[in-house]
DNA sequence: ATTACTGCAAAGCATTTGCAAATGC
DNA sequence: GCATTTGCAAATGCTTTGCAGTAAT
């Protein structure tokens, strides 16, 4: 549990998040008399370390060899607790696979998805969570987050 | 082609829905010139007698044996025809399996998903319509369909 | 007759899991 | 030292696909 991922390059950005994440990380994983290992912190490392969406399967591949090797399974149990403590959030709106995003640091946002190129669109709109809010209001619903996708066509798919 | 539905029980609105759904289905199959065939009306019926919520898996195991036979494969792959004409929708929020939902005859309308007991709750937002067209005007997004999704607690789980 | 569709079983593929060895506490 | 975690590989479970036979046009 140390200097372990010196050898994964980061943006200064990057390297911002981790440094504000990694303890939250470890307060979290103590409440939960889990243990804080070497291979939870290379995998919160190479999440921020990435683009903001990805794939469970190409970050396994990034750490499936090299000094910060850690194994396929290992990857998607951290990512599971990575998205208890709210650092990333699941997308399985689109039929190939699960992706995630970072939403540590990252302001509530909403998403266009097309259905030409498969590029996400990222969009907020701040009215939306009042109207959700009400809605649930009405319903006795407890909300713990909500999401909002747009399919169809980004302008550069439209004029194909 | 013929009188294969008989053997299908339906309630009288489902039969509605099958009789105004499936002239329409005709139309959709003829202009891809596909064919209108039995195991495509037995799935429809099957679909449309159904409540709002169901899965593949569930309406294949229905059509696995008896007289309305069809096969796994076919039920999928006519599933897909049936989301391409727009009569249901797919829904992947949750991690299991992928869901359907009627889409004909039923007005637009988004869930709340209970982390609890997996309830779908449905409600309607109109004004989201609105807001969301707004955010795709400003983006040169051209909307084809949108979702909406809450996930949270119902009344019930909130209880527990 | 021609071409598409179906059934079946096998293949795919992302994700999960069992278990022995390794590691954190 | 004891319990949790890891790595590996095998298992799982939904979905897709190849192909030979069958049905629609």
């Amino acid at each position: 549990m140390s200097k372990v991922t010196e050898t994964q390059e980061l943006t200064e950005e990057a390297r911002q998040s981790v440094d504000e994440a990694w303890p939250l990380f470890i307060d979290f994983l103590k409440k939960k008399k889990a243990r804080v290992t070497q291979a939870r912190k290379i995998v919160l490392t190479q999440v921020f370390s990435r683009h903001d969406h990805f794939c469970a399967d190409d970050l396994a591949a990034e750490l499936s060899s090299g000094p910060n090797h850690v194994s396929r399974g290992t990857v998607y149990r951290t990512l599971a607790l990575m998205e208890e403590v709210g650092f990333v959030r699941v997308i399985r709106d689109t039929d190939v696979h699960a992706h995630y995003e970072h939403t540590f640091n990252h302001p509530n946002h909403e998403h266009m998805i097309c259905d030409g190129c498969g590029e996400f669109i990222e969009f907020s709109a701040d009215p939306l969570a009042g109207l959700i809010e009400k809605a649930c209001r009405k319903h006795n619903f407890e909300e713990r987050t909500h999401r909002v996708v747009v399919f169809g066509l980004c302008e550069e798919c439209q004029n194909k």
